[in-house]
RNA sequence: GCCGGAGUAGCGUAGUGGUAGCGCAACCCCUUGGUAAGGGGUAGGUCGAGAGUUCGAUUCUCUCCUCCGGCACCA
């Protein structure tokens, strides 16, 4: 054991502001010795300037040293991977014969991949977690051994650990690795570990068993994946689990049923929505908002067919690029007909079919497209990844010198419609290129580069912060994506704005210089809200089902206290139906509760729906021409004139703004 | 597409080798009630689809469809 020396080059400061010091080629396990039991108990590691560093680890160089305790943020990720060990040990002494791969720590908790050929059933995760509980009581010491790697891969070899063995091979021939040992089991892992298996505590729960490919490719063979949370505490795991009850309730699939806003059938097939009444009001509300806002930046309108021939298809590129996200063909008369997976080359023979002059540039030609992809079976969820769906569509056919500004432009437009839905949970992805998958997309080097250059000129001028992401290129080109997270914490691109440098060529599209020759033009595709189905079911978790009026299916509900003021009742609904309204559909969405039930359960009924306006009305409103008005939070805003009432909702459908209560 | 799980009335669920219950919703009756469920009754199911095993299948087996959890995919 060290104690403290005389030519200290490694201090550390204890909990109570002390300072002791060590020789170099100490290791966190022997300061953990040198500063006492009970110090030694609250450690879980040190930290060495800032980074994480592993308690058995001789520290060779100058450094400043903290004690990592439980209540430290950086304890988290090491209590997660040291679940995941645990987890290991578990399977393998329950299930011989399993080899083990890779388990990581992740956002919110760790996950193992086994090799097995019996599946895990939902049975065995009880059974492995009391044999954790188990191997965690017994608080196994750690050690950490450095091995040549032949050793190592001839080691793992032998225990029938192919998988462990071909991860070894990949590190370079020549290094060491590093085994980590809990008890007897062992593993090979960078680390770092607590002390021993007892560190971790008994706050995790296995959630889920999953089958993953081995190295994240499908080509390869596929592991069982076993998942499980991990925290410093059992609050902290108790507050984790009722985040995901929450989480739950809001899911777009479970209120898009009970507020009856959208449905599958089998007969229809899979990723096929049925639109319901109250939800199509939802769809054409955000489609009265896109023709507004076009109108206003100078998009016209068009209507293209939802079919195209094959030939289309092959000269958009689509055809090569993108046939596995296409629907079998069509055969029309012998003739090969598809399915649009996109928009693009309808408008582009739009705006090839006249001539145009850079004067009239750019052109902005606007659809709310239906498009029909064949989406891999297990991605479809909901709305959210549908086969068939319609997309808040435009291309902006621009000059080259006119490009930034009109992505700039588009940029704008998109960040008016998160302001107007109070979206601030996104973040923007500039989508590049996989530089080893090139067949992906269209061989042209200079091009993309000099689009990549307008679009990050774009972001920078714009101020907009991205982030870069490799492999999420469109075929013909970069774009930014804008990503946001489902309610079950799915990650999807929300609205996207993409720069086209091949359309030119391959539709030759061209304007009218003022030299009179040809020149070529950029295409910027653009979808700021999207589609419908991915939107609305954005809207339906990012509201938990209470949109604001404009939005809601029914925006108040006359509920009349007996049937003696029914008649009254009705005028109130006929005043409000002939309410008019600027904005939307033109007029108010409202109906009546003439059930025979009591008010109470009336109220109830509405306020389950999520109706933003309960609008009571008995015997004193009816005298007085007033209505009693109660909102979904369940505030009484009392007893108002019914031109009052209507003023107020008029007002709140038309600027598409809740007056806040 | 792959691994695993699941489909019983509009929704949520119970159950069984001898063709099925319950709650909510729906409909009817009583009740006329002042801000989150009044009481009673009625109707509603080829138990996801097809095939097989069996005297007999919703139940067991197979295939398909659809959904769920992941993985892969997501131009």
């Amino acid at each position: 054991m060290s104690a403290p020396l005389s030519a200290p080059n490694v201090s550390i400061t204890l909990p109570d502001g002390k300072t002791m010091t060590f020789a170099r080629g100490v290791t966190g396990a022997e300061i953990a010795a040198a500063i006492g039991p009970g110090l030694a108990k609250a450690a879980l590691a040190v930290e060495v300037d800032g980074l994480e560093w592993d308690i058995f680890r001789p520290i060779e160089a100058d450094a400043r040293l903290r004690i990592i305790t439980r209540k430290d943020a950086q304890a988290l990720e090491m209590i997660r991977h040291d679940t995941a060990h645990v987890l290991a040990m578990a399977v393998q002494e329950l299930y011989p014969g399993t080899q083990v791969t890779i388990g990581p720590a992740i956002e919110d908790g760790f996950y193992y991949d086994f090799a097995r050929n019996e599946p895990f059933t939902p049975e065995d995760l009880p059974k492995i977690e009391a044999k954790m509980r188990e191997i965690v009581k017994a608080d196994l010491p750690t050690h950490r051994e450095v091995w040549p790697r032949e050793k190592a891969i001839a080691h793992f070899r032998d225990m029938g650990e192919q998988y462990k063995a071909e991860l070894i091979e990949s590190i370079p021939q020549g290094e060491d690795v590093s085994i980590y040992f809990h008890g007897d089991w062992h593993d090979l892992c960078r680390g770092p570990h607590f002390a021993s298996t007892g560190k971790i505590g008994e706050a995790f729960k296995l959630t889920k068993i999953a089958g993953a490919y081995w190295r994240g490719d499908a080509k390869n063979a596929q592991l069982q994946r076993i998942y499980g949370t991990a925290w410093r505490d059992q609050k902290e795991l108790d507050a984790h689990l009722l985040k995901l009850e929450e989480q739950e309730k809001r899911d777009h699939r479970r209120l898009g049923r009970d507020l009856e806003l959208f449905t599958f059938s089998p007969d229809v097939g899979a990723g096929l929505p049925l639109w319901m009444p109250n939800g199509m009001v939802i769809r054409q509300e955000l489609e009265f908002l896109a023709l507004q806002e076009e109108r206003k930046e100078g998009y016209r309108r068009v209507a293209t067919p939802h079919i195209a021939k094959e030939a289309l298809y092959y000269r958009s590129r689509h055809l090569p690029y993108y046939n596995e996200g296409m629907y079998s063909p069509l055969d029309i008369d012998g003739e090969n007909y598809y399915l649009r997976p996109m928009n693009c080359p309808h408008h582009h023979l739009i705006f090839g079919a006249t001539r145009h002059s850079y004067r009239e540039m750019p052109i902005r030609i606007a659809e709310y497209g239906q498009d029909y992809r064949y989406e891999a079976s297990g991605g479809l969820s909901g709305l959210m990844r549908v086969r068939g769906f319609c997309m808040n569509d435009a291309h902006i056919y621009c000059r080259y010198d006119q490009a930034k500004e009109e992505f700039i432009r588009v940029l704008r437009l998109h960040a008016r419609y998160y302001d107007l839905f109070g979206i601030k949970e996104y973040y923007m992805r500039l989508s590049l290129p996989d530089m080893n998958k090139l067949d992906k997309y269209v061989d042209e080097p200079d091009k993309w580069v000099a689009a990549l250059e307008i679009i990050k000129a774009a972001m920078n001028e714009s101020g907009y912060r991205y982030v870069e992401g490799k492999g999420e290129a469109a075929f013909y080109g970069p774009k930014i994506d804008f990503m946001i997270r489902s309610a079950i914490g799915t990650e999807y691109t929300i609205s996207t704005n993409q720069l086209d440098f091949l359309a030119t060529e391959t539709f030759n599209l061209k304007y009218i210089g003022e030299d009179g020759s040809e020149h070529p033009v950029y295409v910027i595709h653009r979808a700021p809200l999207g589609t419908h189905e991915r939107f609305t079911a954005f809207l339906i978790e990012h509201f938990a089902g209470a949109f604001p009026v404009w939005l809601s299916p029914i925006q108040a509900r006359v509920i009349p206290i007996t049937d003696k003021v029914n008649d009254y009742a009705q005028k109130v609904l006929n005043a409000l139906f002939e309410a008019p309204v600027v904005n939307g559909t033109a007029g108010l969405r409202v109906d009546i509760d003439t059930a025979n039930e009591r008010m109470q359960k009336k109220i109830r009924d509405a306020q389950l729906q999520k109706i933003p306006y309960m609008l009571v009305v008995g015997e004193r409103e009816a005298a007085e021409g007033k209505v009693a008005v109660r909102i979904r939070s369940g505030k009484d805003l009392g007893t108002m004139p019914l031109e009052t009432f209507v003023a107020r909702i008029r007002q709140e459908a038309e600027t598409r703004q809740d007056v806040a209560d």
